[in-house]
DNA sequence: GTCATCTATATGAATAAAACATATAATAGA
DNA sequence: TCTATTATATGTTTTATTCATATAGATGAC
């Protein structure tokens, strides 16, 4: 929702909330990580490739892994090997692996009520489509 | 992305975020309202009802409300009749109709962008499930 | 050889949605 | 008159994400 000053005239207020859905660039890092390890950079250009993901920041990216490495969903080991300035690789752990199990079920379930609020929303509006 | 000291120990960590979808009771308040006016706690009542919006904070919908009508999407008025405090009367705009179809859109992209990573999810795991 | 660019990771500060806490007031009933 | 219910409202805090910026090794151009 915005919050811009009545004296603020031609703005873009009043369009639903912006591409981003929250939570749901950790379950896609996971699901990359549980395919194969990889560094952040790397990371990030996977999700750049995805047209649901692109566009991440790498602030974000980077912190969320060094969460996800705290909470023991992944672990993490230097790699100098390779041109480049070093890169820290990243494994999920079987713990990660259960966690993308249980987010996905959730996503699962968001999906469900996204549905039946849709489901709502036709038989108010669209009450004669199939 | 829980964010407790290491010393917190027996703490809940690492599930998925909780219940409440961003965004969410917002299309359905202006969905009710589209069907009939009504006063906030009213309102309330309504989402109570539905499993997937109840327990929301009178706080935050009141608020909502306001941010609605300066939005231009629903517009208010007093009832003073019947018993009990007034009650703040709020009905949908023209301008709220177009949103609500405008986010039952962006709920509809959504749910695809929840049903692709859920594919992507299932061909790792679950490759041989129909 | 030093300058700019690319690869790579990281952190400080700002923002905005939602949650938490609490205040106010009219009315009804005990 | 004291309490509970209906009803609306606001101040503060929390949290996830975004924005801005810093750091540094390696590489290629000139």
């Amino acid at each position: 929702m915005c919050h811009h000053d009545s004296h603020d005239s031609n703005h873009n207020c009043c369009s639903p909330p912006s591409g981003r859905i929250r939570g749901f660039i950790q379950p896609w890092l996971l699901l990359l990580l549980s395919e194969e390890a990889a560094h952040g950079y790397q990371l990030t250009d996977k999700l750049n490739r995805n047209e649901d993901t692109k566009g991440i920041d790498p602030g974000f990216l980077y912190r969320t892994l060094r969460q996800f490495e705290e909470d023991g969903l992944v672990k993490s080991s230097w790699d100098t090997e390779g041109s480049g300035p070093a890169r820290r690789i990243y494994e999920i752990t079987p713990d990660g692996v259960e966690f993308l199990h249980a987010w996905a079920e959730h996503i699962q379930n968001t999906r469900k009520r996204l549905g039946r609020f849709l489901k709502a929303y036709s038989s108010r509006f669209k009450p004669h489509e199939t």
